[in-house]
Order: C-alpha cells, then structure tokens, then sequence
DNA sequence: GTGGTCTAGACCACA
DNA sequence: GTGGTCTAGACCACA
C-alpha cells in the first residue's frame, strides 16, 4: 500500500501522510474506505504504533481522514481539503521553480528532475 | 546584509550559507572582501554565534570562502557561490516536485507550471 | 427512526439514548410501545449490537423503557425521558460555553447569543 | 500560568491547547512571547514531555503559536486563526443553546449554566 | 478489535 | 538548551 524507505531522513509519520494523501487525492481510496488499523499498520510497516496514529492524527486535522474511535480510520470525502492540498503544493512548486531560474537552473534541467522524481516511485 | 527568516523552517546556519553565496554571486561581496566576524555577525544578526560559525565552516569547505587564522575570512574569487546556489535550488526543487507529486500533481501539470514562470519573467 | 451520525464524535450509544428519548418525548413512542430487539435494532442501525445492548442499559437504568425477560423492552410512561434529554443538553451546553470561554468570549457576549437564539424562534 | 484538572476528564494535551489559546486570544500572551520550552513546561505541570509536546504542534497546527527547533515555541501573531477559533466556538454555542431550548432549557437556566462555568475559573 | 491518552526514555539536528 | 522523532508499552472507552 505504502512504501517507507527509513533511510531518507524524511520522518516515517510524514511518508505516511504523504501516501494516504496521495491515494486518497488519486481516488485509489475511495471515499470511506476504511484504512488499516494504527495497530496493524504498524506490524506491516515494522514501525511504532503511537508513529502510524501521528500520521492518522495528521490526516485527520488536514481533513483527509476521519477517525472513530472503536470502530477504526476511513477516507474522508472532503473535496475542499484535496483541492486545499494541491493548491499549496502547487504554491510551494512555483515558488521553488521561481527559485531555481534565479539560480540558473535551465527549464529542460528542470524537467530532467520532473522525471527523475517520477521515475524513483516505479521502481 | 542578510535577512534571517526564523518562521520558514530553513535552518538558520543554511540561510546564511545561502545569503553569504547569493552576496558573492551579485558581486555585493567582491573577491577578498572580509566578512563580519563570527561574534559580530551573530550580534548584527541576533543570532548564536555557533550557528554563524557552523555557516562560515560550510562556506569555508565549499571554497566559497577562506580564512585566514587571526586575519578572518574573505570571499573567495571563484564560482564556487553559484554552483552552491544552484544546488541548494535544485535540492528545494525536487522535494518541492516530490510534495507536488504527493498532492496529485502530474508530470504535465508541474511542466506547465515551470513554461509560465519562464514566461511570466519575459513579459 | 433513529439518525446516527458516525462522524459527530458523540459515542453511538449516547446517540441511541437521546434517540429513544426523543420520539418519546414526541410521542412518537408511546407508553408501553415494543422497541426493536437489540439484534435487529443493531441491524438495522447498522452498529454493533453491544452498542446497542449497552444504550438499552443506560435507558433502562434512567427509567425511560422497562424490559421483561423474555418479552422485548418497552417505553415507560413516565417523564424521565424528558429528564434524560434535559440533562444532556445541559452537559453539551455547558461544555460548548467552557470551550467558548476559553476561546475568549465574554460572558455578555454568550448571553446576547442566547437572547438571539430564543428571539429567532419567535419570528 | 495555567490550570491543569486531573481528575476532569479532559485530556492534559486539551486543557494544555485551551489555556495557551486563551491567553493568546485574550492578549495575555502577546506576539512573540516565548512559552515555556517543551521540557520545563512538562515538569511544572507534572506529565510527560510528549504531552507538552502535542499540545504545542496543535497550537501550531491552529495557527496560534509557532515553534522553531533550536529555539523554542512562540505566539504568533496570527488574527485569522484567533478569529477562526471565536468565530467556531460561538457556531458550536449557538447550536447548544438551540439544542437545549428545544430541550426546555429557560434562558435563565442557561445564563445559571455560563455563570456557574465563570466562577469556576476564579476559585 | 479500534482509536485515543499517557508515561518513560532514547537519540537527533539545530542554536 | 530546544523542538522533533521514535520506540516500548500500559490503560481507557467504545464497538
């Protein structure tokens, strides 16, 4: 479903938000689907309980996510917090490529990195 | 000399390496020009003087700067500035590309975006 | 007959009390009439039928519905269903003004909002 | 600096969130101001760090403080979110009030229930 | 079983 | 010193 590479220095709870969003935004996850337990996530990922339930708390306050408690965690349907996440991703995005033209990085450089950081997902 | 975000997240040692090299790019510090010392600068810029002098050791081992024992150090005359420039932009490209992609965001999307930065600046 | 709403963060057996406690408090249940078994009640509610079970206690211990074993449970005709909703809108009421407190409204400013609120109902 | 009940209920974290944001909103606290750090603030109540701690990223998550590794957790001068959490806590007190004058709850039993919420505080 | 709260304590980068 | 990440594990209410 997710996967974490523990080497990256990226946080383990940040890898996992950043996967549920993504399938979620993507629609692999469709509205109430219901996500693995804090618990068995955790077994899966070989990571610490309380590591999975900070991603979900996460998920939860940027409304991708909602939880009840006994009964488990399950996509939310809410189009405003999607649109909300791409807005700013794209924010931050034009504002790096901003950046980068500033420091003499070419368009087709930029495109080669594009690539790159699509290609590393495949593997 | 240098403007210090301490909201944005970027460690403080980094934006001064990055501060110091886009100086030294624009030709505002010219080759040899002496830099503040460590305590100064840490006065002028309200900051901990280990984080100043964390920052000169960085411009020292990217040749950006040398110093000189009991003299201080000086802007060193070579391009070594815009090429830690260019990677700095290149690193907040990709992670910028990576968040993009996590929020949903295709390939063509983020290629668009780069065209009308480039374009924008032409008008 | 009864509305959970899973996302509300209120406990679905305090739901299933206020619930019961309202239709008879309508009239819509009346004296002596036969709730659902606790299965079938879970059932269709969609819940799990410990929840139910556990709503059914509450209800029988605030003297709202009387069960007979081996017969089914039934409402009483008495007004401690009124009771039982009074007592937890006041709990609620309470809660949201502590919260309101906190968030630094006065206490003038939260009896204007009751004045308002009965002022509506007028119209 | 603020009150904590044990016995209450309401989770430390919460009660922790709710007395930072007072006296934020109140201007108690003013932009800037440093809170207490993580460690210290953890020993004067008596719980764990990690509470402090999940206190303080909601308040950042709400806009109501921000925290720079290194340094320390601060007021921000964020009037929007200030804002957001009346204009929210007042929503939540109208549907409360609705609620319990459907419930047959007077206007003077609820200003009794706000006074009584007021004193509280004082003793 | 499921989410949520909390303690105890280690380790890290940054200031 | 300061915030941030993470593990290990207990205990609770709810389903």
């Amino acid at each position: 479903m997710i996967q974490i590479d523990y080497k990256s220095g990226v946080p383990i709870y940040d890898q996992i938000v950043s996967g549920i969003s993504r399938l979620a935004v993507l629609g692999i996850l469709e509205k109430d689907a219901q996500l693995p337990s804090v618990r068995s996530f955790a077994v899966k990922l070989g990571v610490n309980p309380n590591t999975v339930q900070k991603a979900y708390l996460i998920l939860e306050g940027n409304g991708i996510i909602y939880s009840i408690a006994g009964k488990g965690s399950f996509i939310a349907g809410n189009d405003n917090a999607k649109k909300e996440l791409m807005r700013s991703a794209e924010k931050a995005l034009e504002s790096a490529v901003l950046n980068a033209k500033n420091a003499g990085i070419s368009q087709n450089e930029m495109k080669e990195i594009i690539k790159k950081v699509f290609l590393k997902e495949e593997e």
